[in-house]
DNA sequence: GCTCCGTTGTGGTC
DNA sequence: GACCACAACGGAGC
């Protein structure tokens, strides 16, 4: 997988001047306007410049049978927040001349892009490199297209720091599986594109082509939108960068950033940036990113480094890239090298339970009720329900939670997603199986009033402090004067903790030493073959 | 084979 | 807030 990953940087732009030439920017993530070297080549030298997104039906079609209102793929607060992120891009090229065209994707876009290519007689096709499986797939159809018509391809990496390829190849053509050893290999990342522009070249004939603006999300075909709250974050370029400014007003913040401290029941205020969003969208340059956090590094002085640190945090993202796209079946159990085989549970209920916020335990329900409204939760919060969901408490299968994030999370990212569900499943890269966030005790630690539940649950908001994480021992009284019986308003825990978590680490302990036996088998055998071959 | 380390455990003590 | 015991994993380095 490694070796297909022929990509530009932006240091090795081509030399060669086209003389008339039409380009053609196909815009996925990256949605942004600064530090984007692919509408940077495709401006240069071009006098026509076709800015395109294409709607691609897997993300943005409706789909009646989801479990949630959105596409097959992507929950309704995504597809919005997308939707936000190329209205602001659509603002930002008016602004320069030009706007963004939308088109209806055919099958996939792919095929859209391959039409409209011929049809609008592009003679360079610019877009920034995917690492994602998807992305490959449909970068692969565009590549071969162009090279079979004599199109010139630009497509360089700047959705992140660094080239996962060139990790992978520094590390001897497998990718490294601890933050220290990607972190001894990765080195400085370059820097943004310094550039600024006042204007864009027009776009050109666009003929017969059904051109869209950007749709509501009406028009996507969503009419059943009642939603009790929105998400609080806006899609876009322009908020991004304006998040971003107001993150780095404070110095003493950023420097003193450590991320296990975090109080993930903090949601007037969260505790981290969440810029995530912006991230995965594209909407802000991690390249740039990364500059002004060591621009701070450097006029602070002391600061705290990585893995906690805030620039630590980037280069998680970057970590789990990299492993993501040099080990084969990432998203899976089956077939994935570096995931443990584990024989979850096969419960639809349980997991109903926990998907739509009804475990009986108002903190991992509380936290499952913003990821709902909000499309975003705390990190911390994020580890304490997906270990209840898989090795902590319920016993159910990694790939079904990653599935629930996926669609919900404003955030949702390929890589990080099945990197962090692997992590916390302890399936790969951590193994203290017998370390179990307490769906009790944790929370309480953070917010021993129970704000954050009575925010998201409402139903227990008179529930008193002693009994609001753990509402099923409040006597029968307390329940009726808090106006919430529990197993009629509000559920009753759909496990006991205590005998469930003693459970999983039995099931996990068998797991890990099986896992021992059949390496040692391995390693045995392996032996007696070399030296059978030595006696040869 | 040993020791040390690993972003983010809990529950107890001071 | 810092420290410890609890129980106890794999990987890296020696």
């Amino acid at each position: 997988m490694a070796s297909e990953a022929a990509a530009s940087s932006i240091s090795s732009f081509p030399r060669r001047l086209a003389m008339e030439s039409n380009a053609l920017l196909w815009f996925r993530k990256g949605l942004r306007i600064h530090d984007n070297p692919a509408l940077d080549y495709a401006r240069r030298e071009s006098n026509n410049l076709f800015p395109v997104f294409v709607i691609d039906p897997r993300y943005l079609h409706p789909d009646s049978s989801a479990f949630s209102l959105g596409s097959t793929r992507a929950g309704i607060n995504r597809i919005r927040f997308l939707l936000e992120c190329l209205s602001d891009l659509d603002s930002s090229l008016r602004r320069l001349g030009s706007r963004l065209l939308v088109l209806r994707g055919d099958s996939d876009p792919a095929s859209a892009i391959c039409r409209i290519v011929k049809e609008w007689k592009i003679r360079k096709l610019c877009f920034e490199y995917d690492t994602e499986p998807y992305g490959q797939e449909l970068d692969r159809k565009v590549k071969d297209f162009a090279s079979k018509h004599g199109i010139e391809v630009f497509c360089p990496v700047s959705h992140t720091l660094f080239n996962p390829a060139d990790v992978i190849g520094k590390n001897g053509g497998k990718p490294p599986l601890t933050y220290q050893s990607f972190i001894a290999l990765a080195g400085k990342p370059e820097g943004p594109l310094e550039v600024t522009y006042s204007e864009l070249p027009p776009v050109g004939n666009v003929g017969e082509s059904e051109l869209l603006t950007v749709p509501t999300i009406e028009e996507l075909g969503y009419k059943e939108m009642i939603e009790e709250e929105f998400p609080p974050f806006r899609g876009g370029e322009s908020e991004a960068l304006r998040r971003l400014k107001e993150v780095l007003k404070d110095k003493e913040w950023i420097a003193n950033f450590e991320k296990p401290k975090g109080d993930p029941s903090a949601f007037l205020k969260p505790a981290t940036t969440v810029l995530s969003p912006y991230l995965k969208f594209g909407c802000l340059s991690s390249r740039y990113f990364y500059q002004r956090l060591h621009n701070v590094y450097q006029i602070v002085g002391k600061h705290t480094s990585p893995p906690v640190s805030l620039l630590g945090q980037l280069l998680w993202r970057e970590f789990f890239y990299t492993v993501a796209f040099g080990t084969p079946n990432f998203d899976q159990m089956i077939g994935n090298k570096i995931c443990k085989q584990v024989p979850w549970r096969e419960d639809e209920a349980l997991l109903v339970a926990w998907r739509e916020g009804r475990t009986g335990y108002p903190w991992i329900d509380a936290i499952m009720i913003q990821l709902k409204k909000w499309g975003w939760m705390h990190h911390l919060a994020r580890h304490s329900v997906a270990c209840f969901l898989t090795r902590g408490d319920l016993f159910i299968h990694w790939e079904k939670g990653r599935d629930v994030f996926e669609r919900l999370l404003l955030d949702s990212d390929w890589a990080i997603n099945n990197g962090n569900w692997l992590w916390l499943s302890s399936s790969a890269f951590f193994n203290q199986y017998y370390r179990i966030y307490s769906p009790i005790s944790f929370g309480k630690k953070y917010d021993p009033d129970g704000k954050y539940i009575r925010h998201f649950i409402p139903v227990l908001k008179d529930i008193p402090n002693e009994y609001v994480y753990e509402p099923w021992t409040a006597p029968l009284s307390v329940q009726r004067k808090a106006n919430c019986i529990i197993g009629k308003d509000y559920p009753r825990p759909v496990v006991s903790h205590d005998t469930a978590s003693k459970e999983c680490k039995k099931k996990m302990g068998e797991v890990y030493a099986k896992d021992r036996s059949m390496k040692s088998c391995k390693k045995e055998s392996s032996k007696s073959a070399t030296l059978r071959k030595r006696k040869k």
